[in-house]
DNA sequence: GCCAACGTTGGC
DNA sequence: GCCAACGTTGGC
């Protein structure tokens, strides 16, 4: 499947997924049930992410992951100091699941939600919708293809 | 920093 | 289980 992951980029932007290399990087902190059901039911090894850059400078699309490990307890949910930390979560009772993505590619430039709102084609594209906060949606084989183009990528 | 949209909480 | 109040997200 395909997927948009939203980050900010100060957290974990495409260029620190890049420099995590082959290992990549753990994705926690997912904290939203809707999302999570997204994270834990839905996400497979070898499905392809746009990475999203969110409440920064350009927001928009800035390159591709890809999974690398699916669905697995989120460990910061139990850390005090951790800012995902969840006093209710308990080793027989862990609702939160992290994933591990991988780097495939950054675009040469990130494309803009102005850029995005140009492409005819993903006029439907649930990342575009008016008052969307999941961090974890799912796109379209075509959506997906449509940013690659535009990318240039 | 504004504010729309949505999620969560908690009293009843 | 309803729903008002409150908190958070996130584009602008």
């Amino acid at each position: 499947m395909y997927w948009v992951f939203k980050t900010e980029p100060t957290e974990c932007s495409i260029a620190d997924i890049a420099a995590a290399g082959s290992n990549g990087v753990i994705w926690e902190g997912v904290r939203n049930y809707q999302a999570r059901n997204f994270l834990r039911d839905q996400v497979k090894t070898g499905d392809m992410v746009l990475i999203h850059h969110s409440s920064c400078d350009v927001v928009g699309i800035a390159g591709v992951a890809t999974i690398i490990a699916e669905a697995f307890t989120d460990p910061s949910q139990f850390v005090a100091e951790n800012p995902y930390y969840d006093p209710k979560s308990s080793a027989d009772k862990a609702p939160w699941v992290a994933v591990r993505v991988g780097f495939v590619r950054q675009f040469p430039q990130v494309l803009s939600m102005a850029d995005l709102r140009a492409i005819a084609g993903l006029a439907d594209m649930q990342l575009l919708k008016k008052g969307n906060r999941l961090s974890i949606m799912p796109a379209t084989n075509a959506e997906f293809d449509l940013v690659l183009l535009a990318a240039k990528a």
